[in-house]
DNA sequence: CAGTTACTATACGGTTCAGTTCACTTTTTT
DNA sequence: AAAAAAGTGAACTGAACCGTATAGTAACTG
């Protein structure tokens, strides 16, 4: 094995490297601010580069173009916002009761507009591009599959049994999903506003309801 | 009153009017598919134009500029699609007992994408331009409470009581309404295929349960 | 038929945008 | 100190875009 020559990848991060990994992440800071506001259409690469505070060769040295630095944001920020909302929480874990966790991810989910507003506008962007961009809302859905439906289905599984539990957990986060849909970001409180922690409590019981015989 | 000297806007459509009022449907059927398909930023006048079959100086005697003419289109999309999926349908009526009105509104939603595939362009455009046009996210959702959930409220009342039947109707379209948003719109079923039908069935149990203690 | 109206085709002005080029400076490496 | 890499700022190209204008055509009206 070479010792140290042309293995400049990973072990030592080269201080050159690491400016131009630096700019690097300030174009895509600034591409984040830009693209999420005004959408991918009326995003212009000049913005983008004041936005990052560099100059626009250094962002087409970093990417080749404006739907690679498109596909390289959206990328990154599907893993960051979701895990954020659904994951593995690093701040502060789910309660260990299956129902509670309910409540409590429910509630989380409610005020994401406080605690994660850059969720929404991505969500927008996701929705906004689905039709440019396919494989973006698949990675979307993909995660999501995972850090949300696959949670909520374990927390069912122990409420009311492996029966319908996968059924259940989409019931609940469709319900979620939707209300902050239309009212954050439809702009649905000025039009019909919604009490959310009633909204969140009729929820959780409604979807816990054992499975007995169709009413 | 004058006899039919200056009233020539309803009586008698005056064969040169009805030509212009031709046109002018011309070029809001030709800025529906560009804009439905591209979104607002990517469309450009001259292919609304070109798409509707009609020069550009129709286009703009028509209508002032572009934010105008997607006004207009806009306005008048609301209430076509929405109508058609939970007003009064005039092509069927929905079951005259609750719970099989329930049901049959579930399976129309879900299958809307067969149905009404407008719909589902139209949903992405206003959650995309939400920001653009807030008003027209607000004029969506109002009219969305008038036949959506203002309906299906009342099928709640007949069937659980008064108590907390707008909630129930709330989450009920929301999991109807977020699931073809992920499915059809975010190409959900070639990631995560879900059971339309059971998912229907199951979500009409779940929220038809009566209100009894939390469990 | 003469006049009016709506439309067409085309082109234009002014702006914006994606992406490139180039001469020059700053920072890192050797 | 010399060479190399990365960044800067500004200009530039070619194309697209919005909205307008012009000149001319088809249809309706009195």
């Amino acid at each position: 094995m070479p010792p140290a020559d042309a293995a400049d990848d990973a072990a030592v991060p080269s201080a050159r490297e690491r400016r131009s990994q630096h700019k690097r992440q300030a174009v895509l800071d600034g591409a984040r601010r830009e693209f999420l506001q005004h959408g991918y259409a009326a995003t212009s690469m000049d913005r983008v580069a004041a936005a990052a505070g560099v100059s626009k060769a250094t962002v087409y040295g970093h990417f080749s173009d404006k739907q690679a630095l498109f596909r390289a944001l959206t990328e990154a920020m599907v893993g960051e916002r979701l895990s954020e909302l659904f994951g593995a929480s690093p701040q502060q874990a789910l309660p260990a009761e299956p129902a509670a966790a309910l409540r409590e991810l429910a509630a989380r989910c409610l005020e994401c507009r406080h605690s994660q507003p850059q969720f929404l506008d991505f969500l927008r962007l996701v929705i906004a591009e689905s039709e440019r961009f396919p494989e973006l809302a698949k990675t979307f859905l993909a995660q999501l599959e995972r850090t949300g439906v696959g949670r909520v289905t374990a927390l069912f599984e122990a409420i009311t049994g492996a029966a319908e539990a996968e059924l259940r957990a989409r019931v609940f986060m469709g319900a979620l999903v939707h209300l902050i849909l239309m009212q954050d970001l439809l702009h649905g409180r000025e039009v019909a506003p919604v009490d959310r922690e009633a909204y969140a409590e009729l929820l959780v019981r409604l979807v816990s309801a054992p499975p007995g015989a169709p009413g």
